[in-house]
Formats: C-alpha cells, structure tokens, sequence
DNA sequence: CCGCTAACTGAATATTGTTAAGTTTCTTGC
DNA sequence: GCAAGAAACTTAACAATATTCAGTTAGCGG
C-alpha cells in the first residue's frame, strides 16, 4: 500500500494549497488540521512533508498564494479601468476589502501570520505584499497626474492610504467597527471618506 | 500534596494574567504552554481551570488587560495635554505606537486575536476597545473646537484615523512597512501624514 | 528481468490542552 | 474542640496533532 497510481509531485503541493485555502474558508482560526489537508488531497498526513518542510511551510505557501491572488484580481481590475485613476482607486479598494470579506481567514493569514509563516521572509523585496503595495503606489500616482495630491511623495501616501484600508479592514473583520451599521458598510465608510479627502485636494477648477 | 499554604483565589488568577502577559513578551507567537504559566504563577497546569473555563478564556483575559493597559497610559497623556488637541493627538497616537512596539504579541493577541478568544465578545459595546475608540473621538472633538476639520462626523472621522493608525502598526510590526526606514519610523511617518492632513483643514488664519 | 530510487504508508513519538480521581487544607455547625 | 463537607490543588490519565521512522511498493534504467 503505497504509490497509488501515479500522482504528479507538483500536482500534489499545488492541490495542498487549493484545498487548504478551501479548508480556510470553512473554518475561522487557521489550526487547520494536516490530517484534514491530507484527506482532501487524497493521501496522508506524513506524504505531505515530501512537499513541505513542515506545517509552517504549507501555510508559507498559502499565504503567498494569497498574495497572488489578490495581485491578480487587483491587476484585472487596473487594466478596466486606466483611464480613470479616482474610479480605479475607489474600485480597487472595493475589490480589497471585497477579497478581504470573502476570505477572512486567508486574509488573516496573509497579514497576521503566526511568525513561523512569515520568517525569514526577506524584508519585504521579495514578498508578494510588496507588488500589492505598488498597486496602491500606481494609483495615487495616477491621480496625481489628474492633479490631486500635489506635491505629496507618493510612496507615503500610498503606504498611508494602504495602511488606512487595511486598519479597517481588521477592525471590521474583527467586530471592532464602530456604530450599528454592518461591518462591511463600516469598511467602505473608510474608503469614502480617504477619497472625499483626496478629492477635496484637486486645485479648484472654477 | 495538595492546596498548599493559603493562596487567595483572586490574586493567582491576577498573577496568571500578569505572567502570560510577560511570557508573551519572550516569544512572538501566543502558543504559550498553560504549563509555562502555571509553572510562573507557582502551581500546576490544571490547577488554572479551577480560574479560566480554559485556555481561551486566559487568554481572553490576558487581551482585556492589555486593553486596560493601552487605555489608561493613553488616559493618563490626556489629563496632561488636555489643552493642545492637536498636541494630544500627536502624542496620545505615538504612545499608542510606542505600545503596540513595545508589546508587539500582545498588541497582536488584542487586535487579531484566534477566534476562540474573541469569541462572543459583545458586537463592541461592552470591549474595552471601545473605550480606546472613544478617546479618539473625544480627540477629534477636541480638534474640531479648535477650528481643525470643520464639518465633519467626528465619529467617522475618528474611525478612519485609528485605522490608519492601526493598519500602519500592523503593517510595520509585520515589517511590511516600505522603504529602509526603520519599521518604527514608517509607523511615524503616518502619523506625520494625517496629522498635516487635519492641520491643513484649518480655516486660514492670515 | 534486476536492482534502485522516489514516494507514500502505517506505526511510533513528543508536545500540549483537558479531564478524572484522589488528597489535603480550611471552614463551619455543633 | 471536632467531625463533616467544601474548596483547591495534585498526580495520573486521555486526546488531538505535528513530526519522525522504518518498511513497502511503483516505476525506471540497465
């Protein structure tokens, strides 16, 4: 009982992570169990680590396919809408807090990592957060093209405005909004509010 | 070998409390062992259950204290800064910096606890992050009678400003803050950022 | 057809949260 | 004072789960 059919080696770490980000969505706290990963891919607990160093490194490989992810929907959304950098910024920042709400526990994981995940990655070249982070940088660069924001460096504010939709991303998600309204309202409330900001610094146009 | 001296049942619950907090400041993840506690607090593992349904609650125990700690250093800034809003502001959010630094598993166990420790906490209205929200208003209120962003929902307002402030700390202290900036800096810098913001929404003075 | 390597399996081990049963100390009614 | 009961802890046992180990089988080069 051993060598099932004939299994792909990639075939096999890439499903690890499909299921486990699945496995994630089912759950709240990311405890997922190996065993349970392994079931879902079709083998056992200890076939995994022929992929993975060890647990830490299956969830390494989550959270950066996270990242992907998000990358990609982002990137879908700039080549739409490029013409106009106010609408893409706002969109953009939907679609964020949109993957956010759909996968709160991947998002968690991607942002709050247990520091076994997140180790040694290198400061931040390498990671995948950093492409994410040049989004941001892109569209306020963009909008300064349209004159607003002038005059301000854009990498801070593009870090300050990222920082801002993520703060509320994870106090919303966490319950921690304040006021009645739904949490997922509370998040957009941010995101209109920073863009009521950026439009309120446009030179007049009377 | 049982029921040693004589232990008041309040003070080693306390005493729990206060060593996971400092174990927690030895290690970055919050898998503290019980073992570890009880052998801090002087006693055994189950020995705790007789204080904590379980390990969720110490824990839950140990993030509510952590809110009481970030809410009285901040209150005691504001008794002594009461007549500069915007100097209160500047330092009450630096202290809150400095704590979240100074702290950084607990700040992570308060804000992005597993959900078996935040579990059932009222929608916000009795957490003691509320209270940490509330000075924050209070702050922007402050601001507003002093001339600083006219018109605006200082609830909203505030919102939007500690999330900025939150999104920034969790973003440095996961060293996804950009540039070659300390990561404590980078946190600053958003400070800086907002608070020109709200200085620039002064009505002019020449 | 033979050995060799890769890759997986089942069983074993270690850690850790939790429960169970037993024991000792304190308290309280008499 | 003292016996009965409750309180509060102990040691031992249990359960879940990550990880390691030794064995076994499938495919492949000769």
């Amino acid at each position: 009982m051993a060598r099932p059919k004939k299994e792909d080696a990639l075939d096999i770490s890439r499903r690890a992570v499909e299921e486990t980000i699945r496995l994630l969505g089912e759950r709240d706290d990311f405890d997922v169990p190996l065993a349970a990963v392994a079931e879902a891919v079709g083998c056992t607990a200890p076939a995994l680590y022929g992929h993975f160093r060890n647990k830490d490194a299956l969830l390494r490989a989550v959270h950066d396919a996270g990242f992907r992810r998000l990358y990609e929907e982002k990137l879908a959304l700039s080549k739409r809408l490029r013409s106009d950098p106010l609408a893409y910024l706002r969109e953009g920042t939907r679609a964020y807090v949109q993957f956010a709400f759909n996968n709160p526990t991947l998002y968690r994981l991607m942002f709050s990592p247990p520091p076994g995940v997140a180790a040694d990655q290198d400061p931040l070249s390498s990671d995948a957060g950093a492409s994410v982070l040049e989004l941001a940088v892109k569209a306020i660069k963009a909008c300064q093209k349209r004159g607003f924001l002038p005059g301000m460096d854009p990498n801070r504010y593009a870090f300050t405005y990222w920082a801002a939709v993520h703060g509320a991303v994870t106090l919303a998600l966490q319950n921690r909004a304040p006021g009645d309204e739904a949490r997922f309202d509370a998040a957009i409330v941010v995101i209109d509010t920073l863009l009521e900001i950026i439009a309120a610094t446009a030179p007049d146009r009377r």
